[in-house]
DNA sequence: ATACTAAGCTAGTAATTAATTACTTACTGG
DNA sequence: CCAGTAAGTAATTAATTACTAGCTTAGTAT
């Protein structure tokens, strides 16, 4: 019945340990991850978590990096998966809201880190995260706009926050649901109505 | 330089407890809002909060109750300030960024406590407020519709998350900023883009 | 005045948490 | 084969936390 204590390189630890971090954020608040809620979800003693990261801390830069890549990632590619504008736009809230689905914890982690005051490593990591996501969506809305698909009187500034923020509505609309069943289906729509503000005519 | 260690009625210091803890959370996490910090922020000791509070968790309700309140009156008044209902909900937008700008604390608060697992009074607490609230958006919406003002085919349940949605995104704006200032003033061009799927045609 | 009550203080408690220590054990290269 | 290293354990530490007990004191009603 005992598990039977498997040794595994560093590397392999910190990458278990950053998911398992994100997985325990799926369920519960980042506050009360604690290095012993994470060893135990990883069958290892809480000192064995010290042996990889020197300290907490740097598990949540190293959480917030993992982040940053695999976001960043679908996101990216996403806005390439098209020429037009407005479908890499479809496309890149789809796979926002793909990778909500797929990790709810990631954006809790997100809010949770943003929420600490002064200016941590973490937390300036998540900013700049933040600013890469706001950069790529800038450089496409601008796009529609030359383009003349979207209304001339269009601020791209604004129609981004209104972007991020209709996903930061489904983020809470799961919380208070207690899951993101049933989330992807209703993007659509609000997809739909947030393209009709930037579009701005009836076709 | 000793304070004339004022004796106050419990009714008063709950009062003051509540207020505490909204300011504290404009500026921290609620996660590390501590009962000793509470009452250092009062000029008390952290034991007499007990003579108030019973336990740390009826401190959370009563806070949850306040924000309930106060939010949902600005948001009720505003609702009732023209009979126009596109009026209507630019005067419920900006009511709620009104809020959020006054009480920082107060949406980090709210999603704190979604965060948590289970089901807490404070959580049913806030899950009643949030729908009163989306009750009071989809009746607005609803009218919009009957009147004709916005595009027949909209979907109100869609338009009141993109809604919620946007002012969350002034939270998470907010938070990067650091501080809620110049905050108010995008708030009118972000709820134009938003306005303009909603209402669906050019005038 | 005196006695009662409500609010405050000091000084604890038990529980929890990140981090450390001393020791053990599984691999691995020469 | 065996010596060194890397990864694991178990136990402990210092700090923090919500909460409590026992005593003090301000305000008030009789």
């Amino acid at each position: 019945m005992e598990s039977p204590r498997i040794r595994r390189s560093s590397e392999l630890r910190q990458a278990e340990i950053v998911q398992a971090v994100v997985a325990l954020a799926a369920e519960s608040s980042p506050a009360d991850i604690t290095t012993a809620r994470i060893a135990a979800a990883m069958n290892l003693t809480q000192g064995a978590v010290f042996r990889h990261f020197p300290t907490k801390e740097a598990i949540w830069l190293a959480v917030a990096e993992w982040i940053e890549e695999n976001l960043l990632a679908a996101i990216e590619e996403a806005s390439l998966s098209s020429s037009e504008p407005l479908a890499q736009l479809r496309a890149m809230f789809r796979a926002h809201i793909g990778f909500a689905v797929a990790h709810p914890g990631a954006p809790r982690l997100i809010f949770h880190e943003l929420q600490q005051p002064g200016d941590s490593a973490v937390k300036r990591r998540i900013r700049a995260l933040l600013g890469s996501y706001r950069g790529t969506l800038l450089q496409v809305l601008k796009c529609t706009k030359e383009r003349g698909v979207v209304r001339r009187e269009l601020n791209v500034e604004h129609a981004a926050t209104l972007f991020i923020g209709a996903i930061q509505g489904f983020v809470m609309q799961s919380m208070l649901a207690g899951s993101m069943r049933g989330v992807e289906g209703a993007a659509e729509g609000v997809f739909d109505v947030y393209l009709a503000g930037v579009v701005g005519r009836r076709e």
